[in-house]
Order: C-alpha cells, then structure tokens, then sequence
DNA sequence: TGGTTCTTTGGTTATTTTACCAAATAGGAA
DNA sequence: TTCCTATTTGGTAAAATAACCAAAGAACCA
C-alpha cells in the first residue's frame, strides 16, 4: 500500500472511528429527528457532559455534524444526512448474522 | 440510554468499529472487485501476515466478509456488499470538509 | 514421513480511546 | 458586577486496539 492510498484509506478511516461507538451511533440516531443540544443529548445518553461533549466534538471533528449556538445552549446537527445510510446497511449485517447462527443450530 | 438501547447501539457500534481502520477498508475496497485470498492481501498491504490475518478476522467476526479454503488458501469475500455504500458517504463528507475550508481561507 | 507453504493463535509492548473529575470559558440574568 | 447555567478543555487512570515475533495447525507434495 503506498503512501498516497494509505492516506486515503486514513482518511476515510477517521470518519468511521468518528461514528465507531455506542454513544455516538445514539447521537447521530437522535440527530436524524432534529437538532439537539448538548444537555438534551446529555440528559437521554446518561453519562457525563464532559464525555457527552467530546463524543460530539470528535463527530464536529469528522465533518459529520454542525453546530449553531444560541445564547447559551449549543445545538448539534447532521451536516452529513447520508450517515444514516449506514444504520440500514448495520442492520442487514445483523439481520444475516442471526440467520448464520440460526444455521448453525439446526446443523 | 436504556439497557436495551445500549445493546442496540452496541451492535451496531461492533459492526462500524470492524470497519474502522485504514487497512480494513483497504481490505474491503479490494474485496468488492471480487475474493482474496491472505497471501494476496498481506502482499498488498505490506504487513506482516499475521496483522492482516487480525484484520480479515475482526471483519469476519463482524459478519461482514465470509471465507472459503481452498487447499492452503483461504479465500476471503465480501458478505454484505451493503458495506460499499459507506463509501460513497465517506467522500462526500471529504469533500465537504474540503469545501469547508476553502470557505476558511476566503473569508 | 518429512518438508514446505499458507494461515491462525498466543504473547508482548506501544498507542489510542474512553470515562470521569476538576477547572476554565461563555452567555444571560439579577 | 456577581451568580447561574451550558459547554469545553485539561488531566488521569483504565480499557481497548494494533503491530510484530514466535509458534502452532492445516493441507499439500516429494
């Protein structure tokens, strides 16, 4: 691989890591309803705020959400609606992979 | 977030995670122009066999790729093309980025 | 059987990620 | 200004990831 694909592949990555966990899957879920702030997000995940408002900065970070403040408060939304596309796809992988295990039972 | 909640999101989580990494979506870019088998792949990402044997492990345990041996070799294939989608997002979220930035310098 | 190649597994170390607490910052309201 | 709420940032400890080497397994061939 040389350096000029891994560097494309580094980049898409990061965008992946970005998305690559629970708490962020949830938040970006939550953000396909609409615009949230950090307290409402912070108040359904259930975990700190700090944790909560890095979890955003690092999606901020990848280009997948955008944010407008207003006063106060800072609201969070999809930049990117296409990352739903993903959860449709997840779905499907978990979809088959019950289908294998069923497989395996009645071997 | 619930019990239940989080269990959702952390499948799915799983699923993104095994996708996660530069030489993983190598790997799977590779796939989608048909199987590989890990001789193949370790000579193309340059690493050593057993980083890739890893990497084509997670994938499998994700259930997004599926193998099949053959004598020595075993061969490695796309599961659920559905993963290749994510691409396409992945460069539209680059190339927002990009723009973004442009914006930047303007301003 | 012994030797060779392909692949996976175990072990170790270095790096990255994550969560929380504490403290800093920002915007309003009294 | 001072207080209060919302958010971010810095620091630290614990957990998860990733890379390599070494060794074990598997399948083939001589």
């Amino acid at each position: 691989m040389d350096k000029e694909t891994k560097a494309k592949f580094e980049a898409r990555a990061k965008i992946m890591k970005a998305m690559a966990h629970p708490t962020r899957l949830f938040i970006l879920d939550e953000l396909s309803k609409g615009e949230r702030c950090v307290c409402e997000l912070t108040d359904m995940v259930g975990a700190d705020t700090s944790t909560v408002s890095k979890h955003l900065s690092l999606l901020k970070g990848a280009g997948i959400v955008d944010t407008d403040k207003r006063g106060t408060q800072v609201y969070y939304r999809l930049a990117r609606p296409c990352v739903l596309n993903f959860f449709a796809c997840m779905e499907d992988v978990l979809r088959s992979n019950i289908e294998d295990q069923l497989k395996m039972l009645s071997l």
